[in-house]
DNA sequence: ATGGTGGAAAGTCCA
């Protein structure tokens, strides 16, 4: 259950891939109620800029920031921290298309001392794929961004959290079998991923739930959830400083269960206070 | 039974 935070929690931040934020803001604001999150992550909120529901976020006592073009894709901050020097797109971020667009995946903002950026990586489609090169190239830019903050300050408390689009390990996935030759499982794509970890970055949520099964996201067809067949693609890479203050993780499971929710379930991580 | 889910420029794309 949720709310088991210690009383050294003194800050839960999210995220979530809500897939719609219009179909979803009631689970979203139930959600906020009741886990106590301060700030949340959401991954596509599939709506432009002038179709995001702030008001009943704000009448919360959450500020937003969104990133939306079109229908797909959008990615938007909450909190109720504050929400500081908001950043819509990493340096350097590659568009996709022709002609190319700078897509609706990322969004950074300091919240309560913290960098928080909400990512939706290219989803890759198929190995091979134009899709396939543009997620690993928007990987490698990413990358190299964050690299570069960690370097400025050694001492910056940052997360990146969202929909990685990756099972980073065989056990992220109920059947390793069945996505042999896949993406999501690509040793290209796990590559792309392990290369944060090598830039100083520790991937929190994996250092707090090491078990195998912990998924985040249960496809919708084929009683996916009901048989436990899901994938773990929800992650949140921290900087030492951040990691340092990461007292648990939680997976919100039951947020997948009745109807109207989403394919993926909140991951939430609880911050100790800041010894620094 | 040629679907099986669900969301989005509404017809078809996306995951």
């Amino acid at each position: 259950m949720l709310g088991r935070a210690d009383t050294l929690a003194v800050m839960r931040i999210a995220t979530w891939n809500v897939n719609s934020i219009r179909s979803r803001a009631d689970r979203v604001l139930a959600f906020l109620e009741r886990s106590g999150t301060d700030v949340l992550a959401i991954q596509e909120t599939k709506c432009r800029d002038d179709q995001f529901p702030a008001l009943p976020f704000e009448l919360a006592g959450y500020e937003v920031a969104h990133v939306g073009l079109s229908q797909w894709n959008g990615v938007a901050l909450l909190s109720r921290v504050g929400i500081e020097g908001v950043e819509v797109g990493f340096p350097d971020q590659p568009g996709f298309g022709d002609p190319l667009v700078r897509e609706a995946r990322a969004i950074g903002a300091t919240c309560g001392g913290v960098r928080v950026w909400s990512l939706y990586v290219p989803n890759g489609r198929v190995l091979d794929d134009p899709h396939y090169h543009y997620k690993l190239e928007w990987l490698a830019r990413l990358r190299d961004a964050a690299e570069g903050w960690l370097e400025a300050d050694p001492t910056l408390q940052a997360a990146l959290m969202g929909d990685w689009n990756i099972a980073p390990l065989d056990t992220d996935v109920w059947d390793p079998a069945l996505f042999a030759g896949r993406t999501h499982v690509s040793p290209a794509e796990r590559e792309a991923f392990a290369a944060f970890a090598r830039a100083g970055w520790t991937e929190v949520t994996r250092e707090h739930l090491p078990e195998p099964g912990k998924y985040t996201y249960w496809d919708y067809t084929q009683l996916r959830f009901p048989r436990n067949e899901g994938m773990r693609i929800d992650l949140a890479y921290a900087t030492p400083a951040l990691a340092a203050r990461v007292t648990a993780v939680e997976i919100d499971r039951n947020e997948r269960k009745g109807k109207g929710a989403s394919d993926h379930v909140p991951v939430i991580l609880d911050l100790a206070d800041d010894a620094a």
